[in-house]
DNA sequence: CAATAAATTGATATCGTTGTCAAAGTATCT
DNA sequence: AGATACTTTGACAACGATATCAATTTATTG
């Protein structure tokens, strides 16, 4: 029915094993042999089986993906990049969802990976950030890549972004506007993003000398509702900023909502600026000032900083941090 | 290391080829040696290897996804539906990006399911409108099961949607609020749920003696940019139309933005109203009227629908439309 | 109660690879 | 030239399940 192994090693006047070590790149075959084999492969158009592969060598070809409540467009992306690495490489991608909560996280990643002996773990924040579950996967010689991790644990691969250095640079251009009373709304404090974010606000703000005000400050959780909260708390006040920076733009979208309904003129009363330049981003009115990452790319830099890690073929990639943009659009007014 | 079928046979003191028996549900096993069996899998821990089930019985336990530049939020509700029904039933999700203009999608997808050995796919617009396509599915023997079918292939397993009872219905709410001059927005033509939208329209227009102004309805493509040329199109217009229902809530929230550049108050001058319930339909302001179909059961349907197909453990799953559901926001609103 | 049919069970081959280990071939060194 | 080391190759076992088919047990029949 289908070409085997076999069929080839008798085509080409070799062992079987031969063929095998062809395939795989093996080394110690002379290059004639290797000619002889490779002529005969693309003749009959052999494609090794993977499940026979599976199951002497005990790798799956199949790397899975983590995640737990990740917004849909940033799954999206993530999953985008992953599977562009994997296409090269003849690589699948499983999806596990997963809840960070859930006390037997561990042991039931594990158990997953055990089962369908997936060869490599690609783990999504908050996860990243969860260093115990880390800990476990080490302890069971679990291989992973990590995309935005807190502690950059020198031990395992990682991509990330530099969400404090854009955090920052977006403050600044926020006072370089002519803003300087200006809110910000926290992320979900799981995420080692949010408190990244946070800080990239507050030393912009000190070191261009704008006074921090603390009724401005409100914590979220990257919810449209918490960003919709915030902005009630906020524009309770006697007080209001020129200017609230949200970490996120579902929780931005939700402080314009809340400054609609309070008819305070976006961007002219008020500026809101964003953060990963959602699909949502574009589509309200005016649109939204935001930072962009290059989830995407991430992503495919992740999953091919797992698979070569063992995958004999290919050189070894390197952990590597990536740049945001900066994405001006009308909700940022300015003043001068 | 891990448990085998021939721990478990020396366990219970049969045959593997017993044990193998038991655990596939196979007839003609006696209840009393089924039960010694099942006694020995629980007390051994006993899970069959994947990659040793796939060789001998040439099925892997994956089922792939395939779609074709779908909306972000839908892929995610898509996926999410698919994996609970994959979860109850041990099968694992692949992904596959595929492109419908692509000449050799057919040779392509069927060679990736022969090489993994994929048991079935799972088939989203526009792919599913591709007749040719499926076709060449059949002739190949490779199960699917579609969403959102055009031609309701009766061989084959579908899960669809309402959407020309949807879009009547809503079109009926929009002149039951009032509403005697409506435009429409289509969405892309390759996908059949355009026409369906699109007929359930005019025929509520045309039930309720309402006259089709040929001017206030637009092409589309579901793509933002669509709408808003669609909206700078109405409003250069002399006459422009009270209520635009748009084909999904991208468009709506592009016809919204180019409204809004014209100082066209939304809801008071022009009520708009989208199709998805997408999360920036609940994330612009004000939020948009729309449809919500059950994306993620539909999906769940469709993923059991293909599982039953292939598993003669469960009983057969049928195929079935599902019911979508009008949802009345602030941007439709009530003139009498 | 023997003869026959039906249900249950097991010994062994098999799927298509990779792993082990020894044999054969080449190169290098006294 | 012979001893030694290294490179290249292949025969066959092994991975862990399912498939085949014959053997055994149990039920049914005349």
């Amino acid at each position: 029915m289908s070409v085997t192994i076999k069929d080839v090693s008798k085509d080409a006047g070799v062992s079987i094993k031969t063929v095998s070590r062809v395939i795989n790149n093996e080394e110690n075959v002379s290059e004639s042999t290797k000619e002889k084999v490779l002529r005969s492969v693309t003749k009959l158009g052999f494609k090794p089986n993977k499940s026979a592969q599976s199951l002497r060598s005990k790798r799956s070809y199949m790397i899975a993906l983590l995640y737990d409540n990740p917004n849909k467009s940033y799954l999206a992306d993530v999953q985008g990049g992953i599977l562009q690495a994997c296409k090269r490489t003849g690589y699948n991608l499983v999806l596990q969802e997963c809840n960070h909560e859930d006390e037997s996280i561990s042991s039931s990643i594990i158990e997953f990976v055990n089962d369908f002996k997936i060869d490599g773990l690609i783990i999504t924040p908050p996860l990243s950030d969860m260093d115990e579950f880390l800990d476990d996967l080490d302890n069971e010689n679990i291989e992973y890549s990590i995309i935005a991790p807190s502690t950059k644990k020198a031990s395992s691969p990682y991509v990330s972004s530099n969400d404090y250095d854009a955090s920052y640079e977006m403050t600044a251009k926020i006072i370089e506007y002519g803003h300087q009373q200006i809110g910000f709304v926290k992320g979900h404090n799981m995420h080692s993003a949010s408190s990244l974010r946070f800080n990239g606000f507050i030393n912009a703000l000190d070191d261009h000398g704008i006074e921090r005000n603390f009724d401005w400050i409100q914590d979220g959780d990257f919810s449209f509702e918490s960003g919709f909260n915030a902005g009630e708390n906020i524009f309770s006040l006697k007080n209001i900023p020129s200017a609230i920076f949200a970490s996120n733009d579902s929780m931005a979208a939700g402080i314009m909502k809340s400054a609609r309904m309070k008819n305070i003129n976006i961007p002219d009363q008020l500026s809101i600026i964003g953060f990963d330049d959602s699909p949502t981003a574009q589509q309200v009115w005016p649109s939204m000032s935001t930072v962009k990452q290059p989830v995407e790319e991430m992503a495919m830099h992740a999953a091919k900083l797992l698979i070569t890690q063992f995958d004999g073929l290919t050189e070894k990639t390197v952990s590597k941090e990536f740049k945001s943009e900066i994405i001006i659009r009308e909700s940022l007014q300015q003043l001068i």
